[in-house]
RNA sequence: GCGCUCUUAGCUCAGUCGGUUAGAGCGUUCGCUUCACACGCGAAAGGUCGCAGGUUCGAAUCCUGCAGAGCGCACCA
């Protein structure tokens, strides 16, 4: 017996070896395997393509229960034999990284990007996400994710980037990608437009103004951003609301705060009768709604009074103020007017960026946008619709399933995706312009050309994932082999931003479904329940953890009991509890090793031995079952439970005074029957924790593959 | 406003979509230098399955209502 036995385990000194031997192994990698003969060239193939991790900075407890769950199924797959490929890559994550970096060199140099100039900016940013890639690669291998390094992919190297500029163009011309001019969500703080659901909403105490735009102005408006009403172009009231009927048509001149402004009374549906006054000041060019109400009403959008800046663009003493202020100084001036009529508290959702937590101001631009609602040529269907079809048919499972229902709702209210970023760091949109004249897709060879300025939002790239990461455009081997891939694995929080974008995105350049399921886990939360985040400090980082107990240990800990869609604890008492029964396989190991390394496995099995196996049987179909089913987080536990309550503390105690007795045949089959249950312990483990399962095996005396990993699962009729 | 989820032992959660006596981990209590393991072993206590009805031979599980917690979307003048 191997003199490691006789100390406790010890991860640490077992983990980063057994990843290296693996990785140098070449079996991450299917065409390997077969050439190997672990994998049959015919047999069926299996795919996931890992959630490209953001190049940010460091991996999160969350990637890390990806992580697990994505590796107990690509080792599950692999031990039944299929061809099994696991796509590792790293996410540009545009706007999040350039952040980043923006933050750093302002605090370190005390520059702006403005102040580096583009090209020296993007290098900067480029450095940045090397380094955080380096970080992130060697994180993923800690988690001891079977990930084919071969073919590594980055959603901004140069295979992906024909990918996007390909489906770009063909969007184009197919007339789902355009250029317009719309009111779109800019952060005045990122300096960039952002996509609907990019926007996040935060409650907070506002003030709710009721004034009259002028002393002969006849009707009272409510509104919670005075400063904005010197853009209004009209006062919208309910159709059939009595109270101003006899006004609808008429138009009125006022002076609001020094700015001649011309008002129309419309009645528009929109209006809500009960809220404020009944009558809306609309202002075309600074909310969406209010655009959608000059639409209607052959109104213009132009008026536009507030900057990219946040500031004031108007005549008169506001100019130049920041929104803020001049809040202040129209309240002011109406007030001394005697025109403000009311002043109460209210609570408002603001809408606030996500990534740079800026005020959003609804400003008109000339942006590029997907139009989710035209008809896709020789598809007789819009996006829209190419979305909602595959999982209302169930060709794309949810898990769990009443995430779908939240998904059709979602699509249903999906309006065109503003694509075009006014960031420097991602792809740059593949347009060129001279005067007049667009080219979509490749730069023209000849002069006088220049490119558009903008990026396109990083999900534009990352929806193509599946695909891009296979080879597509070329339609060679990966592509036909691993696509549409089997199974994709997130956190149900981005199942709008990135899962939706993946099946438009595929439906569009593809013509199918990018994957058959969509397994959401939960958040991984503190063991008090709160989200993990850095102001809290109660960060869990996965590699601490992973040191100090074991990869195996975190991984068991973040699956067992853990269902999906469902938010889950996590604390280190919880990890240490599987470090102990990382441990218990070992001396399991030492026992058996002791025991029964001389075992004849052709032996006839006794009667109560018989049962035993029997027993195994049963819970090999039984776990087999769950994971088929996507119930890790039940497999995981019958295992554990079977490992130590049975195995341990049951049959190897009976086994004690067998061993001892004088019974020869009695003897010969225990050992017999120790031998191979444990053997079949460590395979139905090993997909949940597959170093240590992995370390004993090569220590055991009869084995049948150089590796538990490509050792055979065991398949019970 | 529309929609979704949750409420089971002190704590955290399962309960494979109707079937003996409702399970696990942690915690608690008691006892163990037992020759695989103290990162351990043995034993024990602990639940009107949120509340009220209904369906059924049978309900933690299905239906209705109520209460509480959380989440998504829309609105937010």
């Amino acid at each position: 017996m191997p003199e490691k036995f006789l100390k406790p385990y010890d991860p640490a000194a077992t983990e980063g070896r057994l990843y290296g031997e693996w990785e140098k192994s070449g079996l991450f990698n299917p065409d390997e395997c077969v050439r190997r003969g672990a994998a049959r060239a015919d047999a069926p193939a299996y795919s996931i393509v890992l959630p490209p991790p953001n190049v940010t900075g460091r991996l999160h407890m969350g990637h890390a229960l990806m992580l697990a769950i994505e590796d107990i199924f690509v080792r599950y797959k692999r031990m039944r034999g299929f061809r099994t490929l696991w796509v590792p890559g790293t996410d540009h994550a545009a706007i999040a990284t350039q952040a980043v970096v923006e933050k750093q060199i302002k605090k370190d140099e005390d520059k702006s990007r403005h102040d580096l100039g583009r090209e020296e900016f993007v290098r900067r940013v480029e450095a940045f996400a090397e380094e955080s890639h380096g970080t992130i690669v060697s994180q993923l291998k800690t988690m001891g994710a079977s990930l084919d390094w071969s073919r590594e992919a980055f959603t901004l190297d140069d295979a992906r980037s024909r990918a996007v500029r390909t489906v770009f163009k063909r969007m184009y011309d197919a007339g789902l990608v355009y250029r317009g001019h719309r009111i779109v969500n800019w952060d005045p703080k990122g300096q960039t437009t952002i996509s609907d659901d990019e926007v996040v909403y935060e409650e907070r105490p506002a003030k709710l103004y009721t004034f009259r735009y002028a002393n002969d102005f006849p009707i009272s408006v409510a509104t919670t951003r005075p400063e904005t009403k010197v853009g209004d172009v009209a006062v919208a009231v309910h159709p059939d609301d009595a109270r101003y009927r006899d006004f609808v048509g008429k138009e009125y001149d006022a002076v609001f705060c020094d700015v001649p402004i011309r008002l129309k009374i419309v009645a528009d549906a929109a209006v809500d009768p009960s809220f404020g006054t009944g009558a809306v000041g609309v202002t075309p060019a600074h909310s969406q709604t209010d655009w959608d109400i000059a639409d209607r009403h052959g109104l213009s959008h132009q008026n536009i009074v507030i900057s990219e800046y946040a500031k004031m663009t108007v005549p008169g003493r506001l100019n130049g103020m920041k929104t803020a202020a001049a809040r202040g100084a129209v309240v002011e001036w109406l007030k001394r007017e005697g025109l403000l009529e009311k002043e109460e508290d209210i609570r408002q959702n603001v809408a606030t960026a996500e990534r740079t937590g800026g005020i959003i101001e609804p400003l008109p631009k000339l942006q590029w946008f997907v139009d989710v609602n035209r008809e896709v040529p020789g598809r007789g269907a819009s996006l829209k619709e190419l979305m909602l079809e595959p999982v209302r048919s169930k060709k794309i499972a949810i898990i769990p399933d009443h995430f779908e229902k939240t998904y059709v709702h979602w699509i249903e209210n999906l309006r065109d995706w503003c694509v075009s970023r006014q960031i420097w760091y991602g792809h740059r949109i593949p347009v060129w312009y001279r005067g007049e004249e667009i080219q979509v897709g490749v730069e023209p060879k000849e002069v006088g050309w220049t490119q558009d300025e903008d990026t396109l939002d990083t999900w534009f790239s990352s929806g193509l994932w599946t695909f891009s990461t296979l080879g597509w455009p070329d339609d060679a081997g990966d592509l036909k082999t691993y696509h549409p891939t089997d199974l994709l694995e997130t956190g149900y929080d981005i199942l709008f931003f990135w899962v939706a974008r993946m099946i438009l995105m595929t439906e569009f350049a593809l013509g199918t479904i990018p994957f058959r399921t969509v397994y959401l886990h939960g958040l991984v939360r503190d063991a008090q329940g709160r989200k993990m985040s850095k102001s809290l400090g109660n960060n869990l980082d996965p590699v601490d953890i992973a040191a100090k107990f074991g990869a195996d240990a975190a991984r068991m800990a973040l699956v067992v009991g853990n269902t999906p869609g469902t938010d889950t604890r996590i604390s280190e008492d919880k990890v240490k509890g599987y470090k102990h029964f990382a441990n218990k396989l070992w001396n399991i190991a030492r026992f058996i090793l002791e025991n029964a390394d001389d075992a004849d496995a052709a032996v006839p099995l006794s009667e109560a031995d018989v049962a035993h196996r029997a027993a195994l049987d049963a819970l090999t179909r039984e776990v087999t079952a769950d994971i088929d089913g996507y119930r890790v987080y039940l497999a995981a536990e019958k295992l554990y439970h079977y490992a130590w309550h049975e195995l341990a503390d049951n049959i190897i105690e009976e086994s004690k005074p067998v061993l001892q007795g004088a019974d020869a045949a009695a003897k010969a089959s225990r050992r017999a029957l120790l031998a191979r249950l444990f053997d079949r312990t460590l395979r139905l483990l090993h997909p949940f924790m597959p170093f240590v399962t992995e370390e004993i095996w090569q220590s055991l005396p009869a084995k049948d593959a150089d590796y538990l990993m490509v050792a055979r699962w065991p398949v019970v009729e």
